[in-house]
DNA sequence: TTGTGTTTTATTGCCTCC
DNA sequence: GGAGGCAATAAAACACAA
């Protein structure tokens, strides 16, 4: 045998010859109440030299060739099956006799035993053991077995529980950054919406407020400004042209048609203010919005919505006079147009 | 009855500890 | 180097549907 290990299959010795109380006498005791195998011995069986006294009655699982039938309550199952004799006799035991041994289940009261040797103590010390083997009429081998392949169903049954525990903390945080996203999102829709608002809230006030200086506008350049992000930067764009026309030609201011109603100097100063790098957005800003959408993608537990340097914008309150509400612009497409 | 999947018992080889 | 634990695996025993 390979590794050096050489286990005594068939040795006769098993059973142990009582004497001394078992550690776990109680357990014995305890079961002999509802152990109906004790009941339902069979007398060859304790024929020995030296019958064991525990109410396993020193089996021999895996020497004894007797077969013992120890009905069980619940499934009447022989004490151990070696194999049945009552076919061929004497030659097949014979037989058997030289074959090597044949797995055998043990009952549903060793088990039991076993069972609660376990809870009190998973592993399994020489004499406990020993006192064991002698307690159910085992081969300490096979006890040292059972407690080996109880201790590996253990592991994987706490395996799964982790597992389970593990994929319900999963679900729990799955569910909560959810619902944060979701409320990320429509926080975030509301800003816009509010901006917008704030936006030709205010170029409504400077139409009505401001007086008239450049009346040669374009009128096409006087559409709604808050449409589309799209929109603001043609918007945008038409107003810088307009800024540079006037500083070329604003002595001809004068020609200007002051009496159309469609573009004044109210709107041509927003619109420069909008296009003013004080009020323009800033790369800088952009990096940051842009930023922030990375690190969102990366780490879900990043606020819904984060506004950068909030206190080193120009945030007025109400913000009459700025459009800058310290609002990082997310969309893109309404920053990125070029001068 | 039989095929098939699951459970239980046991073996093997490797590893660690004393 | 021996004893014992563990992972992987074999194989018998068992359960159960068809």
């Amino acid at each position: 045998m390979a590794g050096g290990r050489m286990y005594n299959q068939n040795s006769s010795s098993g059973g142990g010859s009582g004497g001394g109380t078992s550690s776990l006498s109680f357990l014995i005791q305890s079961q002999k109440g509802s152990c109906s195998n004790s009941q339902n011995l069979d007398a060859s069986f304790l024929s020995g030299p030296s019958p064991s006294p525990s109410p396993f009655l020193g089996s021999r699982s895996m020497v004894s060739f007797e077969d013992v039938h120890l009905a069980n309550g619940s499934n009447n199952r022989p004490f151990f099956r070696p194999f049945d004799r009552d076919e061929n006799g004497d030659e097949d035991f014979d037989e058997y006799f030289h074959q090597p041994e044949k797995k055998r289940r043990l009952t549903v009261d060793q088990v039991q035993f076993l069972e609660k040797s376990f809870e009190v103590e998973n592993k399994l010390e020489p004499e406990r053991k020993i006192q064991l083997a002698k307690d159910l009429g085992l081969q300490p081998r096979q006890v040292a077995i059972w407690f080996q392949n109880r201790r590996a169903r253990w592991k994987t049954k706490q395996l799964e529980k982790d597992y389970d525990v593990l994929q319900n903390s999963y679900n729990s945080l799955k569910a909560d950054y959810d619902n944060l996203f979701k409320e990320k999102e429509k926080l975030k829709a509301e800003v816009l919406k509010l901006t917008d608002k704030l936006q030709v809230k205010e170029k409504e006030s400077k139409n009505t407020e401001l007086p008239v200086v450049n009346k040669q506008e374009p009128p096409q350049i006087s559409e709604p400004v808050a449409d589309s992000a799209a929109s603001e930067g043609k918007v945008c764009k038409a107003s810088v042209v307009a800024c540079k026309q006037e500083d070329i030609s604003s002595a001809k201011s004068d020609i200007f048609d002051s009496d159309s109603p469609h573009y004044t100097d109210g709107v041509h100063s927003s619109l420069l203010e909008t296009c003013d790098s004080s009020y323009v957005f800033e790369p800088e800003q952009s990096d940051l919005s842009q930023d922030e959408d990375d690190s969102l993608s990366k780490n879900v537990l990043l606020p819904p919505y984060v506004f950068p340097k909030l206190e080193e914008t120009e945030y007025s309150d109400p913000p009459t006079n700025s459009c800058n509400f310290g609002f990082p612009i997310e969309d893109h497409a309404f920053w990125s147009w070029s001068f």
